[in-house]
DNA sequence: AATCCGGGGCA
DNA sequence: TGCCCAGGATT
């Protein structure tokens, strides 16, 4: 058994010395860090912390943010991806509002309800803005646990999580929870780090039984991943007075919500202009002939990889309706910046 | 239990 | 290039 009262105390110590200024850290308001905790999800903290500012100022408070529209939502979010993120976020602003009086609950088991909250982002609310007594467990503390610990199991295994989760619950101090959470990450993210851990630097090396061990580096045990497959794609510029055809993609699935230009994969066998004609009757039911490249640029997704290929289209038959899109607009170049667009269709939206 | 869901920084 | 990030939802 480990000696949690030491691993405490050596932990809030060093933290308190070295705990980044980060401005969630400057607020007591569980709206923020809600909103914090939310943009952290699978996000570093380098790239959240823009998107975080810019966010509160477009959203200072949870009823602002209730009385939002979803496009000036996914808007702010544009870019930061997980986009299924940003609309639990306002779902969850207007049920707040409406059912809760515009407070955000206090525990965790009531936080966890909220759709975008999971166990981790309603422990560390509870911990951070209540003082609840429960643990959080994201990359960094499975990390550090999986080190302290020396678990050979995958971290990945459900199993392994569960006991995972155990650990951190009893390490968690009766006081001070949430700033004790905040130093398990904080440590993860500064020393205990996937590669190259600076266990010279760390507070809990004496603790640690990976490093007692000297096998630090080989942990934690990961599942292996799949290869990404790549998806050729073909993009329709279809202009008209000036402007451009766009579509706004079921809220289901890859990037929900956002607006593209329509499109899609080219099967096997198939030729670029094949199948942007066959995409344009599929999506718009519109027959168009396919003009000149305007850009080829390529994109990586966490599963897959895409080359997205950009035609020139005129629609020769007729009148463009959203069949897979939920909305079609027609959209001058200057009106681009208003809508929230992929990261890979900002690639080329400046080619136009 | 397995899969899906973005984008970026870094070795 | 591959890895992984202050995870959650769905099937």
């Amino acid at each position: 058994m480990k000696d949690l009262a030491a691993i405490r105390r050596a932990l809030l110590a060093w933290y308190r010395q070295e705990a980044r200024d980060l401005p969630w850290r400057r607020t007591a308001d569980p709206y923020r860090i809600w909103i914090s905790e939310v943009m952290l999800q699978q996000t570093r903290v380098g790239q959240g912390l823009p998107y975080y500012e810019r966010f509160l100022d477009a959203f200072p408070d949870l009823a602002t943010l209730a009385a939002a529209s979803e496009d000036q939502v996914l808007k702010a979010w544009e870019g930061l991806g997980y986009y299924t993120r940003a609309r639990n976020l306002h779902k969850t602003a207007q049920t707040v509002a409406e059912q809760h009086g515009g407070k955000l609950p206090e525990r965790a088991e009531l936080l966890q309800l909220l759709p975008g909250v999971g166990r981790y982002t309603a422990g560390a609310i509870a911990s951070i803005c209540f003082g609840e007594r429960v643990p959080v467990l994201d990359g960094n503390v499975k990390r550090v646990l999986a080190r302290v610990h020396r678990i050979e199991d995958s971290i990945d295994d459900p199993a392994t999580e569960k006991e995972l989760w155990i650990l951190a619950a009893e390490l968690v101090p009766p006081r001070g929870p949430g700033e004790f959470n905040q130093s398990m990450m904080e440590l993860g993210a500064r020393l205990c780090t996937p590669k190259k851990p600076r266990c010279e630097e760390c507070p809990v090396s004496a603790h640690c039984s990976a490093f007692a061990a000297g096998v630090q580096e080989l942990l934690p045990a990961r599942n292996p991943k799949k290869a990404t497959p790549h998806k050729e794609i073909v993009v329709a510029a279809i202009q008209r007075d000036g402007a451009y055809l766009v579509g706004r993609r079921p809220s289901e699935g890859l990037l929900g919500g956002l607006w593209e230009l329509p499109g899609g994969k080219v099967e096997p066998g198939e030729t670029h202009q094949q199948a942007l004609a066959r995409e344009c009757r599929e999506e718009l039911g519109v027959t168009v002939k396919v003009g000149g490249m305007v850009a080829s640029v390529k994109h990586a997704y966490t599963h897959f990889k895409v080359t997205l290929n950009v035609y020139r289209c005129a629609v020769i038959a007729g009148e463009p309706q959203a069949r897979t899109h939920t909305e079609l607009r027609w959209i001058a170049r200057e009106e681009f910046g208003q809508y929230a667009f992929p990261k890979a269709n900002h690639k080329f939206l400046g080619l136009l």
